[in-house]
RNA sequence: CGGGGUGUAACGCAGCCUGGUAGCGUGCCUGCUUUGGGAGCAGGAUGUCGGGAGUUCGAAUCUCUCCACCCCGACCA
């Protein structure tokens, strides 16, 4: 390809809307343009990348076994009211109408059309197991779309779903499955990690995600190197600590903490670590207020939360809520004298739930319920009753035993690449996808889903690539292999003649590559293919020439290398 | 949706407070010179100042209103 014939459009300036690094460099690059909120154009340049993970992607599913079909991107409303997920997806999902008034999705998932395929199409357990797979443009209408295509409204999605006739066969393919998504991360040239997961909103059983490791990733992972254990912070279970709670030692003190209202302050003013308070969350679940007491330096973790009986719909207590129910205002709340009673009839107190952290500790520190005031050497069982509820409703950090009993967690933050799931019959009971066994009995598909972010990739492989001149993409990303930098193309006869040479060498030996005959100056020429990120330059000068030399330039590498004319096509073949 | 912010040329910005009819850098076009790290000189083009309404002799500037976009929180590939 030559760049006269091609599309190249760079900029030196980052537009102010791109805050993330990978945005603004897919910006600056000319992989993509803004339409709207959440919505992008891929630029030809951007265009190849994604067709490079495409390709990849289709590649290890085809091998794997499943097969490829393309479902519409437009849905009828009817399959999403069968599963009840209609109103169930909310405002995420955007809802459309044709001419006759009728109801209609732009897909946000496809576990509705692929459910009704297998119903129709599914007959005999001869006929299973199956995966079936399609590469496709979702839209989500998410709240913020942000980042670029990190986290855009319309994207580029590989969806697969599987078929089975027991759970046992479902088991199989999803570690197929999963083995797959290592392939394809591996392939990709990504630094990435499998995760325990929630399942969330799509539902079943068993879930990983697949986290490309970067430190703008918006999800934090535990693991644990000991032992290979790593889980979404969201999951990951903070063990409860081993040693048992120590007898108090000092008596309960009210002492005035005037205009501060954070355990930082507090313990600060106090000169006490900040492990050592805890800090009261008061939240509404079905009229009913609840105390979440979480140690000083832990936060709560929601999901786990809204994991708790009578929880589920929780939210946090408005100021006005919080002086109705325990007559003080935040800041200053705690959990002494507030759980009158067992505190379980509605209206009536308030129920105290504490972290298993929190379960532990003596004499600790907590607001008081009387503005101004903190107390100090506060202990269950003497100050205030034992708490109603004991569980794990925090983050786990850094430090922490690793659940599985080996070793110690770490934290680190990831980009969500892919999730698996175990859908079970879920979708297949709601729409009555039944198949027949071998001895003629209907019986449930088992079914699994298994998804990628194909666009997200893309951004995700900038954060992990990169450096002061541009991107950095890994080799098999790339939009083009090498680029030609001819300098004079258009004022030297014989440097065109060798370059034009050499590309079509290149090109007619399958290497994918772009021949810079734009005649710009070197300095704008370099600087150009830098900030794209193409793995390699060839650059043909006028100095080189006369002996009969061309310089070969790599992304990574510092220094050019000077091969011989005659033994350059060798020498570059083996560079890709 | 709640909180904060921004909309002026293709990109980055100044001008706004204190109204007087729009500017800088980069980019773009033409010519000449230049050609191994974002060239120099000369000339040139480009704006419904986000939209609408109002105040005023006069609005980018003041007021109201709508819209778009960005950032921080709840969602997800």
């Amino acid at each position: 390809m030559r760049s006269s014939q091609f599309f190249i459009s760079t900029l030196k300036e980052a537009p102010s809307e791109a805050e993330l690094l990978s945005h603004k460099l897919m910006l600056r690059a000319g992989l993509i343009r803004k339409l709207g909120s959440g919505l992008y154009t891929w630029m030809p340049l951007g265009l190849r990348v994604l067709r490079r993970v495409e390709q990849i992607v289709r590649e290890e599913m085809n091998r794997a076994g499943a097969v490829e079909l393309l479902m519409p991107a437009v849905q009828p409303a009817e399959l999403w009211r069968e599963t009840g997920r209609w109103d169930v997806f909310g405002p995420q999902m955007l809802k459309i109408q044709d001419r006759h008034e009728r109801d209609f999705c732009f897909g946000p998932t496809h576990e509705e059309v692929i459910t009704d395929i297998a119903r129709r199409e599914i007959r005999s357990y001869r006929q299973l197991p199956l995966n079936f797979y399609q590469i496709q443009t979702k839209f989500r209408d998410e709240i913020r779309p942000r980042f670029g295509v990190m986290r855009a409204r319309e994207f580029m999605m590989k969806d697969a779903y599987s078929f089975h006739v027991s759970y046992q066969d479902l088991e199989r393919e999803y570690r197929n499955m999963y083995d797959t998504y290592a392939r394809i991360f591996t392939r990709l040239g990504l630094r990435f990690r499998a995760v325990a997961a929630d399942t969330g909103a799509i539902g079943g059983t068993g879930s990983h995600e697949f986290h490309v490791l970067a430190d703008s990733g918006e999800d934090a992972i535990a693991f644990a190197p000991a032992s290979g254990y790593a889980a979404n912070v969201e999951l990951a279970e903070a063990v409860a600590p081993e040693q048992l709670r120590a007898a108090a030692a000092r008596t309960m003190q009210k002492v005035p903490t005037p205009g501060k209202t954070t355990c930082e302050d507090v313990t600060a003013m106090l000169n006490l670590p900040l492990s050592q308070s805890v800090k009261a969350l008061a939240v509404m679940s079905e009229d009913r207020m609840f105390m979440l007491l979480i140690r000083g330096d832990h936060q709560l973790n929601e999901v786990k939360t809204a994991k708790l009986p009578g929880l589920n719909a929780f939210r946090f207590a408005t100021d006005k809520e919080i002086e109705a129910h325990i007559g003080c205002r935040p800041g200053y709340i705690g959990p002494v004298g507030v759980s009158a009673g067992a505190g379980v009839s509605a209206g009536a107190g308030v129920t105290v739930i504490a972290d298993r952290a929190v379960a532990a500790m003596s004499d600790f520190v907590c607001g008081a319920n009387e503005a101004g005031f903190h107390l100090t050497g506060v202990n269950f069982g003497r100050d205030l009753p034992e708490p109603a509820v004991v569980a794990d409703i925090r983050n786990a950090v850094a430090g922490d035993p690793s659940p599985d009993g080996k070793g110690t967690l770490e934290i680190c933050r990831g980009i969500e690449v892919g999730h698996i799931f175990q859908l079970r019959t879920k979708y297949s009971e709601a729409m009555k996808a039944t198949f027949l066994d071998e001895g003629g009995k209907a019986k449930m598909l088992e079914m699994g889903c298994y998804g990628i972010g194909v666009s997200r990739i893309v951004a995700a492989a900038i954060e992990q690539g990169n450096d002061e001149k541009g991107i950095v993409w890994p080799i098999p990303m790339a939009p083009f292999q090498m680029a030609i930098a001819p300098i004079g193309y258009r004022k030297n006869a014989e440097i065109k003649r060798v370059a034009d040479q050499l590309h079509d060498d290149l090109q007619a030996a399958g290497i994918d590559v772009l021949l810079d005959d734009r005649d710009e100056r070197p300095g704008v020429m370099f600087a150009d293919l830098e900030l794209i990120g193409l793995p390699h330059r060839v650059t043909i000068g006028e100095r080189g020439l006369k002996e009969g030399k061309i310089e070969v330039q790599s992304r990574t590498g510092n220094a050019a290398t000077t091969i011989e004319l005659q033994h350059a096509m060798a020498h570059l073949k083996s560079l890709c």
